[in-house]
DNA sequence: GCGTCCATGTCGATG
DNA sequence: CATCGACGTGGACGC
């Protein structure tokens, strides 16, 4: 493993350490003393301060202070860095098009720049997610409720994929939306289009005839919990909601 | 400006500079080889690789790979940093409660530590946000359409504030709900509701009133673009679409 | 604390 | 390319 570290450098050395980063696809670390500006989909400006800039070999750049998991400005992965002096100071730019848009950091001081070559070892094993839920669903379908059977995950519609689609104990189609965490009205708004796609692909329950207690297609929201607000529109529209944690409580 | 940065250090080594970067308050820049695993609202591993971690006086923990904007792990801020050495490698550990979190990350070497004073210089002005629709929509109404006047930004509503509330040439009342840029269906769902609550405030124009051209109230829609099913439902309601970008076009 | 909504959201899958 | 939906979304502001 081959790290490079200068302390305190001039900005012509700063320089070359940066090309020959951006060179060898290392992955950067810059201290130093900054302005920084941004212009694209949106724009802004930033005075001088003491801050961390993370020069990523994709084409990522990262502007830190010391506050915050979001850096105070960034380029998405795809951008191409360029370093240069001008005016006196180290000026680090990195652009990318479709949007067009440019990040530029100015550096007065740089107090501290590293690199290092990072490879490999990028696959992250996520566990609790909602394809977890799904997974729980159709392993254990009694708890949704009992005499549900899924028949499909991912089944398509005129409105997109539904999570789960199966038939509950009366042979109703049921459509089931799911969420990891607690929701609210979109979900709803999610659920009832798949609904009104499916009832239309059937050709039952649509408004004219699901105004009692038999709207031919089901619609069931699984959720750890709702808000006020989305618990109405579910009331609104017939549908149910199933409390459901993404893995089972320890 | 005060750095502390250190080249391949022992785990004792690295150990002491980080309790000492803690106490200071400083940001920490950490490149090593690791395993990281996380456990809280989901769970992950990730197996051994290099990387940067990067740690802020604030609590938030960084861990970053050769790709992406987005950390591959992270904590946010409100977390404790804790270090130690443990089975022959440095452990950094930064929990949180509400909700319980805890992501630990074990390095068996450490290749470069950074450590830097970063203070002030956090305060960002951006432009081209919906607040800038807002406003310029304020100063120029007729963007929206001829003889609209703008009445309240904000206006609180049972459904939540609407971005603005005014009243077109006829004197009718006027929904706007403003985006940034294009939309999809739940901007619309949003300004149902607004509109909705607006009528029932009002006490007029509800579904049994309002099924010719005279709405009572109107719900436009002000955004750079919408997609098609986004026009879909603006047509089902009966609401516009005004094309308009947040700043003027170059 | 929860609810709501904006964001230069980012990211991946899919047509 | 654009659309759509998930995300450990994060973050701000209001109640």
């Amino acid at each position: 493993m081959t790290v490079t570290s200068v302390h305190d450098p001039s900005h012509r050395e700063a320089l070359w350490e940066l090309e020959d980063a951006f060179g060898r696809g290392d992955l950067v670390s810059l201290f130093g003393r900054c302005t920084v500006s941004y212009e694209g989909r949106a724009a802004s400006d930033l005075g001088a301060g003491d801050r961390l800039l993370v020069l990523k070999p994709d084409g990522a750049a990262l502007v830190h202070t010391d506050e915050g998991r979001q850096p105070v400005n960034w380029q998405p992965p795809g951008s191409e860095h360029h370093a240069a002096v001008r005016e006196g100071r180290l000026r680090v730019r990195s652009t990318r098009s479709n949007p067009d848009e440019t990040l530029t950091v100015r550096f007065s001081d740089v107090h501290q720049l590293s690199a290092m070559a990072v490879t490999g070892g990028r696959d992250l094993t996520l566990h609790g997610s909602e394809e977890d839920l799904r997974t729980r669903i159709v392993e254990r379908p009694e708890l949704v409720e009992p005499g549900f059977e899924p028949r499909e995950t991912e089944r398509p519609s005129s409105a997109g994929p539904m999570d789960v689609f199966g038939v509950d104990a009366d042979g109703t189609p049921v459509v089931v939306e799911l969420k990891r965490r607690r929701v609210g009205p979109d979900a709803v708004g999610q659920l009832a289009r798949y609904v009104r796609a499916l009832r239309e692909e059937l050709g039952v329950g649509d408004a004219g005839e699901a105004d009692d207690d038999s709207p031919a297609v089901r619609g069931i929201l699984v959720a750890p919990s709702v808000t006020d607000r989305a618990a109405e529109r579910l009331a609104d529209r017939g549908f149910d909601h199933v409390a459901l944690e993404p893995t089972p409580e320890e």
